[in-house]
DNA sequence: GATTGAGTAGACAGGTCTGTCTGGCTGCCG
DNA sequence: CGGCAGCCAGACAGACCTGTCTACTCAATC
């Protein structure tokens, strides 16, 4: 294995692509410098001339993450108009990344498991998961939901719910089980 | 700090002691064997006769959970005759945890984020959530719910939601939110 | 053609990690 | 009283970690 596995792209764009396989793969706590280096084709200065620190290489792979996501989520709900087929979207979603072959669920999860109170780490995920509750908040008032408060927090709680079982019992079919679930608290709280 | 936080018992008790503390605290990744030899006042050589190694420390650390939370639970629901009443109380055990000053998330899922397949850590954590899935689904089908395997899943899939809300967004309050989910839950499932 | 910027290869420093080993102390039991 | 089990303190080995530094190559641009 000494060809990188990444190979096209300046030094920045190998190194935040290999970043990616290998910190969601394997955690960003368990793999070294060394590994991101030779995984991307890259010299070590190199690394440390565009990024500065892991920390910052971290960073990078968690804000990706988190725009990519965010991309994703939004592309498929711009097409519909009903707020409800909005709301269940998101989980549709979910589901093509629990289909995934690497599937290992929630980056951010797994990011700030076992990382320090105010790291980088936590700080992008703070970012992240304000995001999605103002997502799923929204939507729900756009539903016409009498606590849209409530149904945006159950729906999160369903959403962590999903990503932490389909990662530990290795069980996919859990994006069926969160959508109907889902798909129920939404009905109760508009109907 | 040079006196050991954890003082009573013998060695062999108080590595396990400190092992809890700070595994759970701070990771078992991130917490070396230095700082738990320290913590429990113990000589290395104390560790490496009584477990034989970390991997095994962990494996002690994470059965102990296990055992007591399971011992916890099964406390709680002991006394109650209503199937309904019992499902619920184990989210009034969960509150319980998410109250205490130190709430972590699930040492679990924590533990296993960035383990590799196969680990001590995945091992102990297939234990665990098979007991878990048993509970679940046992006094689903008690409380005659229409579909136990179902309403089983569907509540395991809150409790790790509900966990994983507490723990990444500092929210005690995702207690009510998930007791108030899982009665909704089960009231629509055996109605 | 000279200069400059970006990148490469790899040695190195300084620290941390797990795990082993030596040597000595203490208290209990026969 | 003798012996031994259990424990302590800490040095040490060997691996691995992040981050720095030197010396070199290559291509584009002025």
């Amino acid at each position: 294995m000494s060809t990188p596995a990444v190979a096209r792209g300046s030094a920045r764009e190998r190194l935040l692509a290999a970043a990616e396989e290998l910190f969601y793969a394997d955690g960003v706590q368990t793999v070294g410098i060394d590994r991101v280096i030779a995984h991307a084709g890259v010299a070590k200065a190199s690394l440390y001339n565009t990024f500065g620190s892991k920390d910052e290489l971290i960073r990078a792979y968690l804000q990706a993450r988190k725009d990519r996501t965010r991309a994703r989520i939004e592309a498929r709900i711009a097409p519909l108009t009903d707020a409800r087929a909005k709301l269940l979207a998101v989980f549709d979603s979910q589901a093509e990344t629990f289909a995934q072959p690497g599937y290992h669920g929630c980056a951010f999860a797994n990011a700030t498991a076992e990382a320090a109170p105010g790291s980088v780490e936590h700080q992008v995920t703070a970012e992240y998961r304000a995001w999605f509750r103002e997502l799923f908040t929204g939507l729900a008032a756009e539903a016409g939901a009498r606590d849209p408060d409530l149904l945006g927090r159950q729906l999160q709680l369903l959403y962590d719910g999903a990503a932490q079982t389909a990662r530990m019992d290795r069980d996919p079919t859990a994006a069926d089980l969160v959508r109907t679930t889902a798909a129920a608290l939404v009905d109760a709280a508009v109907g």
